[in-house]
DNA sequence: CGAATAGTGTCTATGAGACAGTATTGA
DNA sequence: TCAATACTGTCTCATAGACACTATTCG
């Protein structure tokens, strides 16, 4: 964006591809898992990637809509939040110089494409990945383990409606560490994001839950960490 | 970065412009100011705009490069943090298809080239703003007044040296209040990021103040946020 | 010494964390 | 009734914030 090379040879010197590369969560057996799917064939045939595609000037007005149409394609999740997390850029690709840029989506329920596979992040040193995902990946764990520790993120894991025991149970996983019960409720409780729905979950032979939903679906930030 | 449209024709279809748009912050006579130039030419002649350039996929081997030299030739500024805000797509010039990816950088030096200047943040909303770089600033704004509140990041608006008071101030500015001398000297020496230098600040007929640098470039997220 | 700013010490009120106690369910 | 988990109340200790106090310089 800049008037630098408007020439009418711009157009033959500068052009690259763009992509997408979505890090998709969620919490599946108390794990945290990220979805990926193994690649059929070259470059990287074999190896583990990320389920992004190329950005199509033709079909996408803008890069939310690519983002859409990739997520919808290759995941088939239902994401119930996502952000950018950054961009890469170089040779990283047969095809020529590439752009990438990479999101962060949340998503609850299991469901998804037949092509793409939920993978424990415990897992993921172990596995052979494809291209500069790994990067990727890496920092999609970082942002999500920052923003547990001071805001309201997690709940975007869980679905519409939930109880307080579901949503400290994510953040225990997450944080990798167990919370007092009372500290919790008063952090979660004077976001004011939360809204009783009036119904419980039972699940066995004890005081059933109430069950909440979001107020509205903006994440908030705690005033300190829950960790030092 | 996927196996899709990795046939021969993906050559013709998917081409599309990458550019770098660095949002450039220095503080200037105890005002935010970033570095604007107005453009002498169309399209958007006479308004002004991020001091950018198009990645060049023949010089730059990756984005970092990219940014090296477009911060370099466009700015002459030096460059005390940087880190990456967002990236934008869609038909956002008449050059076609472009996919721009937003830099957020930190100057204490206020020498620049000749063709950027320095305009206070308070002055932008009377601006004409080339292209979608008003929404790239807001979201510098925003980033950096994210985190102000609760990281050392201000730290890289000043010189290697500084003094507490000098600092302290910078914090004032940005989060627009005053702080109590104390607390704020807590927080920032908690942080263990700060080292004497051994020399002393005289300005006038008064105690001087002792002279910091930093122990090592990182950024450190105090424990909870300065304001609520 | 006075003025002005740098830097430190101290008290208090807030509130996070620990933990005990109560509530509700099915068997 | 017991077992298991949901939920709430209370006490305490750490500490952020307020503010007073001391230190250092120039004129």
């Amino acid at each position: 964006m800049s008037e630098q090379n408007n020439q009418i040879n711009a157009q033959v010197n500068t052009p690259i591809y763009g992509s997408i590369d979505p890090v998709v969560f969620s919490i599946v057996d108390d794990q945290l898992h990220i979805l990926l799917y193994k690649r059929p064939k070259d470059p990287h045939k074999d190896s583990w990637a990320l389920p992004g595609g190329l950005i199509r000037p033709d079909e996408d007005m803008s890069l939310e809509d690519s983002v859409g149409r990739v997520l919808k394609l290759k995941t088939g999740a239902e994401v119930n939040y996502s952000e950018q997390l950054c961009s890469l850029g170089g040779y990283r690709d047969v095809r020529g110089w590439t752009l990438s840029v990479a999101y962060m989506a949340l998503v609850s329920k299991q469901e998804v494409n037949s092509v793409s596979e939920w993978i424990p992040v415990s897992e993921l040193s172990n596995m052979h990945l494809a291209f500069d995902h790994d990067k990727i990946i890496d920092q999609g764990i970082k942002r999500l383990s920052d923003k547990v520790n001071y805001s309201t993120l997690p709940i975007h894991l869980l679905g519409e409606n939930f109880t307080l025991p579901q949503l400290q149970k994510v953040y225990e996983i997450l944080l990798g560490e167990e919370l007092d019960k009372s500290t919790f409720r008063k952090k979660i409780e004077e976001t004011g994001l939360l809204q009783e729905t009036g119904e419980m979950l039972r699940e066995g032979a004890f005081r059933p839950a109430k069950l909440y939903k979001l107020k509205d679906q903006r994440v908030i930030n705690f005033g300190r960490n829950i960790l030092k």
